[in-house]
RNA sequence: GGUGGGAUGCCCGAGUGGCCAAAGGGACCUGACUGUAAAUCAGGCGGCUCAGCCUUCGCAGGUUCGAAUCCUGCUCCCACCA
């Protein structure tokens, strides 16, 4: 359920408060007022290293979100130019740099991805808000003329003190090359060239980012006189101290060709309990007093999970729509029942099993008897034969939800849940389809 | 440039001639409990035709009945000195 007040522009800064998005910000008096006085053009930067945004651009894209909820008018930044270069912060060997072919496919689909969240005009400029390469101005910088009309006004002594230059400058292992160096002074120029071609004044990004963000908004005041403003969120963990937006140490992505929305669902499915009121309130745009009822309803009967399956089923609706969340929780529904399968017809198994792995097998491989082993190393549930062996031995292996114990078992026709198909699993949420063709 | 030290399984890290497929920890997988959680407990974690066998301890040779452990050369890394 969206939220159906009418938001106002000076809606926007308490509600980025509420919902937990504000780590810091610059003068938060001043800010409040620039956002209370009209909409105001805000600017994320999104990082074009992958052909997909993943869960940890999540917050980047909700806080977007909200802002043009309010009325304010976002602009969304793939770094195609700085991502040449490679930001410093926060890492501690100089980035790989990408070509230019991939550079491009990864901007288009970004380009996509952020019309889950944002409405955008497809033209740069547009009065909506708009995506924008920040490659097309920074490529036709010319040197001179760079350090003629900005580099005069970049103070050293500021770029030095930041806190990822010094870290590598003091490491006796890495230095910092020119390059990286440069790289916070590329982000400078590219909020104030916002500021001074579409009146953008509000720069957001993660905490790891404010230094790059101070670092524009003094570059906007020593060229255009400008009082630009900026905000910061925090860098998430979740409470077990895993990285946010991994699941197994896979990143979660928004690309449903990467991580199905199976799988996307029952990443915030498994949110820890320590977790979920935090999450309803970043990743939903449930309005608080509905984030406290699932809150409320899931502390008295915790087994429920009754506030991480609205998590999910919000979260997964924002970025897949509602099929994505009836495929989701159908697959759901009959994966974790435990019912064996028996006499479904494929298509069944095809639309319960949409999500599992899939592999295709001769079928002369299962009339002549397939080892159960090596159809559990076929399928991918393990990486050999003996450690196929190993979880047979624990347990862990069911054919067609029904368990298995002997390493011996050699699969037949007799053995199919459908016309083609059959059903392994390793644990309990492993799933994977051996088909015979 | 000099002098020492080191390279071990996904990661960290023991091991200095046989009892070593290699301690311990982490990560990961599985089982039990449970809520498809957390915590906890248990098992597993090179490969195989698995009570046995095969291939591993930077690389290449050598000594030995037998080497991760000793010797030689090579590659890379670290520390201190200059």
């Amino acid at each position: 359920m969206p939220d159906t007040r009418v938001l106002t522009p000076a809606d926007a800064l308490p509600i980025l408060r509420e919902r937990g998005f504000v780590q810091d910000c610059t003068d938060e008096a001043a800010l409040g007022e620039a956002l209370a006085a009209g909409p105001v053009t805000y600017y994320v930067g999104f990082d074009p290293t992958a052909p997909s945004l993943h869960a940890g651009n999540l917050l980047g894209l909700m806080a977007m979100a909200w802002l043009q909820r309010c009325g304010h008018r976002p602009i969304a930044i793939a770094g195609g130019g700085t991502g040449r270069i490679g930001d410093p912060s926060g890492r501690d060997t100089e980035r790989q740099l990408l070509d230019e072919a991939t550079l491009a496919a990864n901007l288009a689909g970004i380009r996509r991805q952020l019309a889950a969240f944002l409405d955008l005009d497809d033209e740069v400029g547009g009065p909506r808000g708009f995506l924008v390469d920040n490659h097309d101005w920074l490529k036709d910088l010319d040197l001179l003329g760079f350090l003629r009309d900005v580099g005069v006004h970049v103070p050293v002594t500021a770029m030095l003190g930041r806190e990822s230059v010094r870290r590598r400058m003091e490491g006796r292992e890495q230095g910092l090359t020119f390059t990286e160096f440069c790289y916070q002074l590329l982000q400078a120029y590219d909020f104030a060239h916002l500021h001074a071609t579409h009146g953008c004044a509000l720069q957001l990004g993660g905490s790891d980012q404010w230094g790059n963000i101070t670092a524009g908004i003094d570059l906007g005041r020593r060229l255009h006189g400008a009082q630009l403003h900026g905000l910061v969120w925090p860098l998430l963990t979740t409470s077990d101290g895993a990285k946010f937006g991994k699941s197994a140490g896979n990143a979660v992505w928004l690309d449903p060709a990467l991580t199905s929305p199976y799988a996307y669902y029952q990443y915030w499915l498994n949110a820890a309990d320590a977790d979920v009121e935090r999450f309803l309130k970043l990743f939903t745009f449930l309005p608080p007093d509905e984030v406290a009822a699932a809150v409320a309803a899931h502390a008295a009967d915790p087994a429920a999970r009754h506030a991480q399956r609205v998590l999910a089923r919000e979260a997964t609706r924002i970025v897949h729509g509602d099929d994505g969340v009836t495929t989701a929780e159908r697959a759901t529904a009959v994966l974790f029942g435990d019912e064996p399968y028996a006499d479904l017809g494929d298509d069944v198994l095809a639309e319960a099993f949409g999500e599992a792995p899939t592999v295709e097998v001769p079928r002369a491989r299962l009339d002549e008897g397939l080892g159960l082993l090596e159809a559990l190393t076929l399928a991918g549930a393990s990486a050999s034969n003996g450690e196929a062996r190993r979880l047979v031995q624990q347990g862990a292996v069911r054919l067609n939800n029904a368990p298995v114990a002997d390493p011996a078992r050699v699969l037949g026709p007799g053995d199919l849940a459908g016309a083609t198909t059959l059903v392994l699993a390793a644990g309990k949420r492993r799933r994977f389809l051996v088909r015979f063709v």
